[in-house]
DNA sequence: TCATTAAATTGTT
DNA sequence: AACAATTTAATGA
């Protein structure tokens, strides 16, 4: 298990093939892409370790490049509550960078991924300069409050099928995660970790969704065909 | 480049 | 939870 703290010491600067997955930045001018670029910093994270956790302070705001997450947190029976995947190209925790609070969801790595991490200060100076910035990071805010409400339909969702649906709908929002075609890599075993089920429940899931022709399940990865079903869960 | 082997993932019980 | 079948990734000639 790492810590965030320790996560970052192993940072290095992004490659340019890094900086085009992230999809804030070219919304930037030249100056303010030199700054952000500068203080970009990403890390490999290993499956199940922690780069947040509840409680503690914000020093980065985060963005996945490769790999996926998980965002979850811990109500008072101790029992955890996942909302959402991050696949790549999603960014978080901008809520609590603004406010300068402490973390109130725990993120972690579903498979070795690459996360990015903006300090909170550079977050916070691009906020008083880029109006396009501003724009990126409100739109997000509002699509991640209708995440946060999606998910609490989804978790008190009985039938395990359209439970699948839903959140593989989430998975593919284009506005939190524009960068994300049709295709995703993500195994039976990781959404299973997402969504609360057993791999074998997802994996019959999966195969009802098929025969929908909702989704193409491939390899190690799935692709969706109709998401406006997935959305509405007929099945 | 191809064949062989190991590892990962899937489909089923 | 366990198993076999399938796909991919890694290795070396």
């Amino acid at each position: 298990m790492t810590q965030d703290a320790s996560l970052f010491q192993r940072r290095r600067p992004l490659t340019p093939a890094e900086l085009a997955v992230i999809p804030w930045f070219k919304l930037l001018s030249l100056e303010e892409r030199e700054r952000a670029a500068a203080d970009l910093k990403v890390t490999d994270a290993n499956p199940g370790d922690t780069l947040c956790r509840t409680g503690r302070p914000v020093t980065y705001w985060f963005g996945v490049i490769d790999g996926l997450l998980k965002m979850s947190t811990d109500n008072s029976e101790g029992q955890t509550m996942t909302f959402t995947g991050i696949p790549p190209g999603g960014w978080f925790g901008e809520g609590t960078a603004l406010k300068r609070e402490a973390y109130r969801y725990n993120i972690q790595a579903l498979r070795k991924s690459v996360v990015a991490g903006l300090h909170v200060d550079t977050f916070h100076w691009l906020l008083d300069h880029s109006i396009s910035f501003n724009r990126f990071v409100m739109n997000q805010l509002n699509e991640r409050l209708g995440q946060f409400i999606a998910a609490r339909e989804i978790d008190r969702m009985t039938n395990p099928n359209i439970r699948v649906a839903r959140s593989l709908a989430a998975l593919f929002n284009p506005v939190l995660y524009p960068g994300l075609g049709t295709v995703l890599r993500i195994t039976q075993q990781e959404l299973a970790y997402l969504v609360g089920l057993s791999r074998q429940r997802v994996n019959q899931a999966l195969t009802t969704l098929c025969e929908h022709q909702s989704i193409a399940v491939e390899y190690g990865g799935l692709r969706v065909i109709d998401l406006q079903a997935l959305r509405a869960g007929i099945f």
